[in-house]
DNA sequence: TATGAATGAGCGTTCATTCAT
DNA sequence: AATGAATGAACGCTCATTCAT
């Protein structure tokens, strides 16, 4: 999964809904969204030029407004473009569980941390977070898009396992902070801050070791189990 | 990471002694790295001008210059400002302490749950997160000054609990990342992108919730307790 | 040090065929550096705006930055641009010659004192001298390109004549000071200060006095020349 | 001769022509008048901030302002400090002779040549020259003080040799240029450019093959002789 | 006399955006 | 569909000068 996310126009049959533009089988503006991503989080929006991205894309400054009207536009598109997949990819492993959540959590947590370990993976919405200040338009969308899509799956996931009595009664909402937390953290200190534990960024060990920590910390009481 | 700094001009009455014109206290620094600071959180440091700064500290842009060398240092500054209030408070707290860590663990957190409840708190480390890309020496100093500080503490914290026999074994570095990731998620999510649980941002439920499934899930087994 | 470059669009027709937009002509660089010569000439490198150089350009401000990345390196393109013409103009006539060098002297003082009298000529060397302190760089350019070739080679047309017995046993590195130096006294007088010979500023009289005196102070003994 | 010419106010009676400004023997305007020269000279005048003047001198930015009404003020301060001693040297010399010029030319050379030798001395015409284009009011100063002086009275000095018979009939004006040129040239590639003569910048080999060549040049003709 | 904090106008430079080709 | 020359608005920074103290 090196892209950020499923790309639908790479894939198999070419999406005709954007009768316009064609050229070398419609790439052109997936090619530019992807000069802009990787120049983005290398150097922050405001700090990288349309110019930049048009070489790095392999065409002329002027050409980048041919697909996008502003640079900002740039921005959206590169949400947009992840958008979709990121929240359908979540949504389906979660909606409409029932029965023990920790399996469908584990499964859930481990495909985002494998993702994780991609290159570029994340780069979207760590790019969100960063610029969010100067387009509250894109955090908005990112946050009706994705946000409000998959936490409440999670929440609802974690209530109704509540529910079923295969965990703690604890409050959905908050624990799924609980959860994704320390991934977010684990991902913002390696990637900001260059701090990594001593046994490198391993993913797959904070995740065993979280859920160990989680899964005891939910199990349900000896009275609550009778 | 508690208070970020004192900012004295917040407290008492306004300096206003003489309304418009010069003043010699040497708040001047302080003063100016308040609207930065006020700003560069609104609007991000690119898109905040130097003489917006200025204008809301009082001064005409150049005396800004008179204090700050570059734009640049006013952030340097805000960051140094904030530092050593920062590490030490929390420091205070953890080192060297011997024992069953729960207690002061949950310390730790409702301090820094408390000190996130004020206005203007974490704003520093948020700029510093974000702006990290454009100014990775900052970045770096943050990191040495208190990164390297906190989380060590917190890991040998957790380590000795483990070693004393008082939570179960396991990696205290990365339960270190399962002890604070849910606030920093909580507070990205209600900052950025204005996501609130649904009986709004209280920061001690958040804590209460936090804790009971953790220390129940770091509990000792049973044949680890014997 | 005759005339310190061609300038094409001092010549002909007015290029006006657009008169406001546009030009693809790669003249533009050169209109460019005629406008920083004469402003630069006019009221110096520091007192000069890139906005004025570009006004009399025919361009924005901006556009200048396409063709030269700093203020400074237009005073390099300047000199540049003169360098190479003005040195083997000079060196043509001189180099390798063996002989009595009293025509070549000749012949390479009126075509100096010529390009003298043509205006804007001389000008880059003055400015180079002007600016030599603000801009070290450019005055070693100016030595290496121009000075360490014209001057050796007139020291060494002196050298020979001298061993050849056709002048008197002289100094000929201090010599070719006494040469050159009046030409250089009369074009500062007459452009820093205004002062002008009575009958007006005319190079031919300078020369041919100068070279009378010269030339019979040079003249071999008679012991010499038996 | 150390300073660039002498400075009356230094000398035995004080001055009092001026009866502002009394403190430490009146030295201060004299003080800020140095560092002015030293920077000026090594900076040029643009680049030089009154700052740096203030603190090479001694005092506060305030304190200059208290003598000298502004920068540009510095640069006529300068000029009019160095320019009577100057004149009234050359012309002490020069003024009203009637001879056999030759011997008063050699010891004006000499005298020229021996201040010229000396550190900081030609500083003040050279800035002058550097300078004009930004100030043309100083350059016609010095122009109307200096040259308008010296320049008429060698010019008399020649005509008045050429008429008793003892140098050549040559146009005297011209003349001039020839005599002095060279000195100019000198110290210009030294100063400007760091070009100098093999064996040094010595000022007294230049001046005797300069005049031995000029003096030569000058002989009357046998049959003018007689 | 002397200070130095403060001002304000100005300059070099950048860059998103446009548009003739 | 594509180019890239050109624009123009904006921003960071400097510095001569002023003025309350």
């Amino acid at each position: 999964m090196p892209k950020e996310s499923y790309q639908p126009n790479e894939a198999g049959q070419p999406t005709d809904d954007h009768p316009k533009f064609r050229r070398r089988a419609d790439a052109r503006p997936d090619e530019v969204l992807d000069a802009a991503l990787a120049l983005f989080t290398q150097n922050g929006f405001a700090k990288t030029t349309v110019e930049q991205i048009a070489t790095r894309a392999g065409l002329s400054k002027g050409a980048v407004y041919l697909y996008f009207p502003s640079k900002k536009a740039l921005l959206e598109g590169l949400v947009a473009r992840a958008i979709v997949p990121t929240a359908d990819q979540a949504l389906g492993v979660i909606a409409g569980y029932r029965g023990d959540p920790r399996p469908v959590i584990r499964k859930f947590m481990t495909m985002t941390a494998f993702a994780a370990s991609g290159p570029n993976v994340f780069a979207v919405p760590k790019l969100v977070m960063r610029e969010a200040v100067n387009a509250p338009e894109i955090a908005q969308m990112y946050r009706t898009q994705v946000l409000d899509k998959v936490i409440p799956a999670l929440t609802a996931l974690i209530g109704q396992g509540v529910e079923g009595g295969f965990i703690r009664p604890v409050d959905p909402e908050l624990t799924v902070r609980s959860l994704i937390g320390p991934l977010l953290l684990h991902v913002m200190l390696a990637e900001v801050f260059e701090v990594q534990p001593d046994d490198g960024l391993e993913f797959e060990k904070l995740v065993n070791n979280h859920l160990s920590i989680l899964f005891a910390g939910l199990e349900p009481e000896m009275e609550d189990k009778k």
